[in-house]
DNA sequence: GTATATTTTTAGGTTAACCTAAAAACGGGG
DNA sequence: CCCCGTTTTTAGGTTAACCTAAAAATATAC
């Protein structure tokens, strides 16, 4: 069932900041976003908050910035329109890289469904683009897949899984023993055994092998990769 | 000399409704404009003065609004926008009308001069688009031609010309005379002859001939037609 | 462990583009 | 000439999207 939200303009740009920054680089922080999109962080923290009233981006106060599934597939909605402007008008018209980027950045809010679909038509019709691309998974979308992963704590992960931090939620020592040990923010872990209560976990993060006891690693927020 | 104003996208769309309503009607007032652009009459008046302050319309008080040479330019040139990027998507990508009208809309204020050309190319390639049409005008418009007829008042009118009323300026009774005989906002005037020291004017209006004393006709603003 | 730098958030603006309601001006009919 | 309906203008809002400056939280460096 396809809902149709009606997000301005800017918020448009601020998910598709997000998507990209999250595909680019693992994470999407405000910073990121305000100067992708050269603007100020306080101004991307209000649109970050409406954002999450629609329930499209999950964020806490200082906590890391994620997309929810629905959040994820309304982005790429809209990434994949622009792509499909761009590759038209660069491949079909000849339009300089950098116009035609620029260009999509403004179309796609506009561009109705119908000439959207007419568009990636016409680009599979000349070879410009392959049916298993972006525009074509589109059409696919309609089963609800599981695209964006869950928010965990990181003594739920099981053993052999690797996830990447997102957030240490202890404050004081605890936190800073954690992040002492290489726990910050962005980094892989992965976890190599628990014993039978569950107590202590092994992981190993960045070259190291650790230790966690149970409450330790319950102190980690992580998303599995 | 292409000097490159920034338009709103809201100043555009004004602009190209008074284009449009001055080619349907003859003349565009408040609430046309206000009635195709679905907004309150108060908001045009708004957008009014703003198109006033940047030398685009001529507008006094309750007056009659009418482009200046600048504005004309500058509405033909969204219109032409518009008209190409509706015949691209209709013609060469087979969008409905409806839709295709729609987004011309919307893009027409993000796509970049470079795409518009590209896109008139390709529909003339095509042979969707005659060279001599809106889309190739642009490219001449560079020579500075006279593209709209002046307002002056009806005593500056050569003989033999024909000129439409914008406004009469009097009050009161001496107004009430003139607009008597039919001499209303609209109608279409033509200059039969004038005694030698320009008074008595000799005129003819809605199929009547009149006489009008030189200081009755000062008070007529017309636009030569 | 504390100081310092960076990031995020809050507080408090501004501007453009809309709105409603009411006042002012206009235009046509008796 | 005066009245009445329509049009235009004014007055006084609201909202979204930005801003700067400063406070609060977090991260890093010594």
């Amino acid at each position: 069932m396809e809902v149709k939200l009606n997000l301005s303009e800017s918020l448009e740009d601020y998910l598709e900041a997000i998507f990209d920054l999250i595909k680019e680089n693992g994470s999407a922080r405000v910073t990121d976003i305000a100067n992708r999109l050269h603007i100020a962080a306080s101004s991307v923290n209000q649109g970050l908050k409406k954002l999450n009233q629609e329930g499209l981006v999950s964020q806490e106060k200082y906590g890391p910035i994620e997309l929810t599934n629905a959040g994820y597939r309304a982005a790429e909605k809209i990434r994949c329109k622009h792509q499909i402007i761009y590759l038209f008008l660069n491949r079909t018209l000849g339009v300089s890289e950098k116009k035609a980027d620029n260009d999509a950045c403004g179309i796609e809010h506009a561009l109705s469904e119908e000439s959207f679909e007419k568009m990636v038509d016409y680009l599979i019709k000349n070879n410009y683009l392959a049916e298993q691309n972006c525009a074509f998974k589109l059409k696919e979308n309609k089963e609800e897949k599981k695209m964006t992963a869950e928010q965990i704590m990181l003594d739920k992960i099981s053993v052999g899984s690797k996830a990447k931090i997102l957030k240490v939620q202890s404050k004081g020592r605890l936190k800073r023993k954690l992040m002492d040990m290489g726990l910050n923010r962005g980094a892989l872990v992965e976890v190599k055994g628990k014993a039978p209560m569950g107590d202590p976990i092994e992981i190993r993060v960045r070259g190291y092998s650790l230790s966690l006891r149970q409450n330790e690693a319950a102190e980690i927020l992580v998303k599995e990769v």
